[in-house]
DNA sequence: GAGTTTGAAACT
DNA sequence: CAGTTTCAAACTC
């Protein structure tokens, strides 16, 4: 089954295309028709974990080759139990074996390499990374072509006989010798880990030339790994159970790791993380220049629902389970959460958006669905356009579902929007895929960043259609540049524009909006201080005066004192405008009297409560 | 908050 | 492709 059309393929983004992935589908190019390029994605949560034959801790920092973002991956792993591989029909099977011959596996610390001789091809089961990080499996191409992640090859052999391909844009370092022979150490690790892997139901087989590439789902009946097809989706997804909720009863916890996943080294173009939607954090949102982003996961033992390669059968289940959902279980139903994300997206997701998301007790029954993710058919991650929160929208009109929506327009569903009649959502899911075609259909580009990132940095970031502004001079918001905070260019048609480097306008603004700025941090810095102080005070006096019965600040905060306060508020704001100080300064002067006033209100305070005790109230 | 202005998107 | 309309955000009062 195609998976993925060239059509498609045009559609992502070149951002996809600069990635270790790509040199893998680069290097795994062969003969049209070929299908000789076979990886097997992998993921903690894929690979769901059995009781522990080893155990291992680890930290490891991965850069998504997507979106550029380093995954952070902490905790303890415990390694699943282990698995015979086969292959027929260019599938890989990875099928589970007695526990004590896995042991054994497990135990060695230089086990070979696992190969699989099909066809004449060999298969070098490995990992990379540390222990428990995701697995590649490619069948090379008897005529491999030199590639950075290919090896040598069978020392037997004249052409490379097995391909190692990175994850999650980490570079992996060739296997040296033939397979099955010379294996490092991290590599007898690695497979150390393959051997515990679990049933892998879905293997997307990279194939050459775009429409080669086939899916194959080989173990429809495994408990631990379902594909569900989404209808009208690029994507089709499998859904991942970790060991907690499926396998692994007894099991203490689940494992903690947040996982690349390579779905398709192939031309499919997806590299993506795995991480598990309940915990998922993100530390910062990701610049426009692209710096790599930490992500760090913490516990969990939610399922994944992973966009693992599109996929275009429709079927009427999954209607509403478009890629870039988080799914939930409803309130008393399951008690596994479901997530639908697509995965080089997850690492942009709002921290508190996905752990609300993620959370399967705080959705209604009516509602166990809930989305707050950006959709795959952007292909630009959220950082790269926006670098804060998306403003809620207010849409009309549109449904929501035309480029006039900036949540459309960015690949997001909408989320406390205030918008009306809105189709943006896994409701209208139909609705939504059909205007992402039509927007498509009419701009390809309709979901690519409309700023273009500099190659030599951020000087070089411009408009990638250009301005068509009339009136604003392109010093206002509404110049697309403007707003970007990039100046316009020769490809902009704007008439009267003031928006290029040396304009004294555009300085002027810059200049305004500078101190503006300044002036907001210092305003917020100095309420920031005042409100801590305060509280200080309240912590310090309110044990001393609640020993004595009674709340002392709350109490002599009458009505009257705080109209004395603001008295003198005013009188210190007046006698700052009579003799027209600065505005900054006329704050200072009234912060400065607010300050005066609480020491008063807090000295009587005292003064009072010594009173009061002498007198033994 | 209501009304106006603006320019991108959508439409013809 | 150009002109017009629609739309929602930015802006002003």
């Amino acid at each position: 089954m195609d998976v993925v059309s060239p059509e498609l393929n045009s559609l992502l983004p070149d951002e996809i295309m600069d990635t270790e992935a790509a040199t893998a589908a680069a290097a795994a190019d062969s003969a049209p028709g070929s299908q000789s390029s076979i990886t097997i994605s992998a993921s903690s949560t894929l690979f769901a974990m059995k009781p522990a034959l080893a155990t291992s801790t680890a930290t490891t920092k991965t850069t998504d080759s997507l979106t550029g973002t380093t995954v952070s991956t902490s905790g303890t792993q415990k390694l699943a139990t282990p698995f015979a591989f086969s292959a027929a029909n260019h599938q890989i099977i990875l099928n589970k074996v007695a526990s004590a011959q896995a042991t054994e596996a497990a135990k060695a610390a230089a086990a070979p390499a696992q190969v699989i001789k099909q066809e004449g091809q060999k298969l070098l089961v490995t990992t990379i990374g540390k222990s428990g990080q995701p697995i590649v499996l490619q069948l090379p191409h008897t005529s491999g072509k030199p590639g950075v992640s290919q090896t040598s090859g069978d020392a037997k052999s004249p052409s490379p006989q097995f391909k190692v391909v990175t994850i999650g844009g980490r570079e992996l370092k060739p296997v040296v010798g033939s397979a099955g022979n010379q294996v490092t150490t991290l590599q007898a690790q690695q497979l150390k880990t393959v051997q515990n892997i679990k049933p892998v139901q879905s293997v997307a087989v990279g194939g050459v030339g775009g429409s080669q590439f086939k899916t194959i789902i080989p173990l429809a009946t495994q408990p631990n790994v379902q594909q569900i097809q989404v209808p009208g989706s690029r994507f089709h997804y499998v859904r991942l159970v970790t060991a907690t909720t499926a396998s692994a009863a007894g099991q203490p916890s689940a494992p903690n790791t947040s996982k690349p996943l390579v779905v398709n080294t192939g031309a499919v173009r997806m590299s993506v993380p795995v991480v598990q939607a309940q915990t998922i954090k993100q530390v910062a949102p990701k610049p426009l220049t692209s710096a790599p982003q930490v992500v760090t996961t913490t516990q969990t033992q939610q399922r994944l629902i992973m966009p693992a390669t599109p996929l275009p059968q429709i079927q009427p289940n999954f209607t509403n389970l478009p890629p870039g959902t988080v799914l939930t279980s409803a309130p008393g139903g399951s008690n596994v959460g479901y997530a639908v994300v697509p995965a080089q997206y997850v690492t942009q997701l709002q921290p508190s958006q996905f752990v609300t998301l993620a959370s399967s007790s705080s959705f209604p029954a009516s509602s166990s669905v809930q989305t707050q993710a950006k959709l795959p058919y952007n292909g630009v991650s959220a950082a790269e356009t926006t670098s804060r929160p998306r403003k809620p929208c207010n849409c009309t009109k549109s449904q929501c579902l035309k480029l006039y929506c900036d949540c459309f327009a960015n690949g997001e569903f909408c989320n406390n929007c205030n918008c009306n009649n809105c189709f943006n959502n896994l409701e209208h899911e139909t609705e939504r895929l059909k205007a992402i075609k039509t927007c498509l259909d009419r701009n390809p580009e309709a979901f690519k960043p409309k700023i273009g990132k500099g190659k030599e940095g951020e000087s070089d970031r411009r408009h990638s259609k250009g301005c068509n502004c009339k009136r604003s001079g392109c010093l206002k918001n509404y110049c697309e540049c403007y707003e970007a905070k990039i100046m316009c260019s020769s490809i902009c048609k704007c008439i009267g524009c003031k928006n290029f480097e040396e304009s004294p306008e555009r300085k002027t603004l810059m200049h305004l909006a500078d101190a503006a700025e300044v002036r907001v941090q210092q305003q917020t810095a100095a309420k920031t201080k005042l409100s801590s102080q305060i509280s200080d005070l309240l912590m310090r006096t309110t044990p001393i005066i609640s020993s004595g019965g009674g709340r002392l600040p709350y109490t002599f905060v009458t009505k009257e004192v705080l109209e004395a306060t603001c008295e003198c508020l005013l009188e210190q704001a007046k006698r700052a405008e009579q003799t027209r100080q600065p505005q900054a300064e006329a704050e200072r002067a009234i912060l400065e009297e607010f300050g005066h006033c609480l020491m008063s209100i807090i000295s009587s305070a005292g003064k009072a409560k010594t009173d009061c005790a002498s007198i033994n109230c």
